[in-house]
DNA sequence: GACGCTAGGGTCTGAGCACT
DNA sequence: AGTGCTCAGACCCTAGCGTC
């Protein structure tokens, strides 16, 4: 339990009106910061009474010295002795029932609660302890303040009602004590959550938080699930097993998906009597299955949705959570499969143009302005000193986003005048990675370098060792957040006022850059485009992306539609006909004329309507009229030739018939010519189309 | 090469901390 | 108590890699 107002240590306070000892009217325990919950816990042990359930504050709950001066005025202590001067024999309870409890800024006092309310309230306490980052004292003095009116938290009306006066912070506060203590209540008397159709996920251990617009503590209802049995099966699973929120959510998805196919079949309500089209049912429900937009869901995340599903129904096999499931109710790996669609042609790749990242360049005294993030801890120029040595890495290393944030402070290395970047490898988990960098990157790291170093004293100490550290003490991670980076981009790029894209409209304007596809991961992509376009070899550019294969490399960049065009236009220009004699067209008309074949197009009519699998003559190209030879196959043509040449040597050693030898040397004859004919034609061209 | 799993990233959004 | 900022969860996706 962390306490508000970074006080280092604290002392929470329960008056209690059964003094344990003379002289000391209040029961108190000291702890330190975030140790609170040690304190609470040995204060869970409660029971059970027949008309309430009441806690029971254990025996070894230390009682401790006051830590108030006893000569304040303020010190319950020094108060009670006060009291005793005029009745000397006054005892302790009636008295300290009555007291206004003393309290630092850091504490918080029960005492004014009706005493079941009281345990109520400290077991509630106990159990949020781990869903809260800080523990405000001020909220619970606010929450008692409000309950003074109330008997107990286990009761059917809602918050508001219970506390009409309190604000939203206090009811949040209130909210999560009444899940825990009903959700403890509920435990204790057998009535939940085995039997509940509406399961309270964070009772049952999930620190989550809720999608847009709902506010209370996130609670399942499991009456969506049509089918009796897989509600069942749910439930008992997540109260056994306690997954993880994103575990949870990804099963929930598929039993809602199946449950909403199997209601489509009659019968499906009895688990005994489901069948092996049923699985098929499901399996093809969750690979139509679409995003909560409306959207086709990614292939992985629906493989996803059915390994966590089908995940679920094993265990409902296995663990007799679900004995009267029929035994054909399995998926079959060989026909319940998800297949992966194919990539759509027109897709150019997530690399962001290489004259869209010259238009960035051109406004990087923008980045780190208006709404960066960091602005409490950083001085506007070191805010945007930092953004722009990140913007840098991003663009010139190719590197994540979490790989540049989490640099090591001492990251760059020097060996025989090469600069190397020291990195890590989370995603591959190789660490200590090298990657050789330009002199102008070297040189904008440096300077963030040396600025950073007098910045130090004024950070939290845990990013000590990391060249962007983490600018606040709350920060989880000790290097600067990805959402920081990702957010000030964003708004960066928004603030730019015009980016223009590739082409233009109609009048002749440039069309803008889509914003959106700007964004910190998308600079990796152009990276490997860069490289690519510069002709960088695959094995190389692999090393440079730490890759551990060329297939990954490969996925980085494409080749658009546009290079593809730019390609087949330069070749139609110089692709000719079987006799050498020039036949050029149009892209699209030789593209919509022509069947590939090898070593070229083929334009026979009645084969380019088969797509290229009803050749009249049984693919002899190269001596058919209707062959055009394609000028980039030259060195495979010339690989064929020889070939060819070996295979009518070996037909010549095993004295094979005259017309097979014959057929060889036509062959061979006829390829020279093709290869001869395209060579003198591109010998002619001037040197830079060659 | 297809498939499937795990780890982790991108983006949006709300909770709640910190400051006034 | 109000408000802006920070951070983490939800959801979906990508990357990397092992298995068949």
């Amino acid at each position: 339990m962390g306490l508000a107002a970074g006080s280092a240590s604290a002392v929470g306070v329960l008056l209690s009106d059964h003094p344990s000892e003379a002289g000391a009217c209040c029961r108190q325990v000291c702890f330190q910061g975030a140790h609170a919950s040690r304190w609470l816990s040995s204060v869970a042990c409660w029971r059970l009474s027949s008309s309430r359930w009441l806690f029971r504050v254990s025996s070894s709950t230390r009682s401790v010295r006051c830590p108030v001066s006893r000569a304040s005025s303020c010190c319950p202590s020094w108060r009670f002795r006060e009291h005793r001067r005029t009745p000397p024999d006054a005892a302790v309870a009636p008295w300290a029932a009555q007291q206004p409890p003393y309290l630092a800024p850091h504490q918080f006092s029960l005492l004014p609660l009706p005493e079941l309310l009281r345990w109520e309230v400290l077991y509630g306490l106990q159990q949020v302890d781990p869903w809260l980052r800080i523990f405000e004292p001020a909220q619970v003095r606010r929450m008692v303040r409000d309950l003074a009116e109330t008997g107990t938290l286990i009761d059917g009306i809602r918050d508001q009602q219970m506390c009409p006066r309190s604000t939203v912070a206090v009811l949040r506060m209130l909210g999560r004590v009444r899940t825990a203590v009903r959700a403890g209540h509920a435990e204790y008397t057998g009535t939940a959550p085995a039997q509940d159709d509406v399961l309270d996920l964070r009772a049952l251990g999930q620190r989550s938080r809720t999608p847009a617009g709902i506010r209370q503590p996130k609670t399942v209802d499991l009456r969506t699930i049509r089918q009796p049995w897989l509600r069942g099966l749910l439930r008992t699973w997540t109260v056994q097993q306690r997954p993880g929120a994103d575990e949870f959510a990804r099963t929930l998805r598929g039993v809602e998906l199946a449950s909403r196919a199997l209601a489509q079949r009659p019968g499906t309500d009895d688990p005994a009597g489901l069948r092996y089209d049923d699985v098929t049912a499901v399996v093809d429900a969750i690979r139509t299955a679409l995003k909560r937009d409306g959207e086709p869901a990614g292939w992985n995340y629906r493989m996803s949705i059915a390994s966590h599903f089908f995940a679920l129904i094993d265990y409902g096999h296995r663990s007799g959570a679900a004995d009267d499931l029929s035994a054909a109710f399995v998926r079959d790996p060989a026909l319940h499969r998800i297949p992966e669609q194919e990539a759509n042609e027109d897709e150019i790749g997530k690399a962001i143009p290489e004259p869209v990242i010259r238009q960035l360049d051109a406004h990087l005294h923008l980045l780190g302005l208006g709404r960066a993030r960091g602005q409490r801890t950083l001085a506007p120029d070191d805010l945007q000193l930092m953004y722009r040595t990140l913007y840098i890495l991003l663009r010139d290393t190719g590197q994540r986003p979490l790989e540049v944030l989490s640099l090591p402070r001492d990251c760059l290395e020097t060996r025989n005048d090469q600069i190397s970047l020291i990195w890590n490898n989370h995603k591959a988990r190789r660490h200590r990675r090298r990657l050789p960098i330009t002199t102008s990157t070297a040189q904008a790291i440096r300077t963030w370098q040396e600025r950073r170093e007098q910045l130090q004293a004024s950070l939290p100490p845990t990013g000590a060792d990391y060249l962007f550290p983490a600018l606040t003490h709350l920060a989880t991670r000790p290097y600067l957040h990805t959402s920081y980076l990702g957010e000030t981009l964003r708004d960066w790029v928004d603030s730019i006022p015009h980016l223009h894209g590739e082409g233009t409209d109609t009048q002749g304007n440039p069309l803008p850059f889509d914003r959106s596809l700007i964004y910190a991961y998308a600079f990796r992509h152009s990276y490997a485009q860069r490289h690519a376009d510069a002709g960088t070899p695959l094995d190389v550019l692999r090393e440079l992306m730490d890759h551990k294969s060329v297939s990954t490399t490969q996925r980085y960049y494409t080749v658009s539609l546009k290079r593809k065009r730019d390609a087949v236009t330069k070749l139609a220009a110089h692709v000719v006909d079987h006799h050498g004699h020039p036949s050029p067209s149009s892209e699209t008309a030789y593209e919509l004329r022509s069947v590939a074949v090898p070593y070229g197009g083929c334009t026979e009519p009645s084969n380019v309507k088969a797509a290229g699998s009803s050749c009249p003559i049984r693919f002899q190209c190269a001596g058919c009229g209707f062959y055009r030879p394609d000028p980039s196959y030259l060195p495979a043509i010339e690989q064929h030739i020889n070939e060819l040449r070996a295979d009518r040597e070996t037909a010549q050693a095993m004295d094979a018939a005259e017309f097979v030898i014959t057929a060889f040397t036509a062959q061979i004859t006829a390829y020279e010519q093709v290869t001869d004919r395209m060579q003198r034609r591109l010998a002619a061209l001037p040197v830079a189309e060659r």
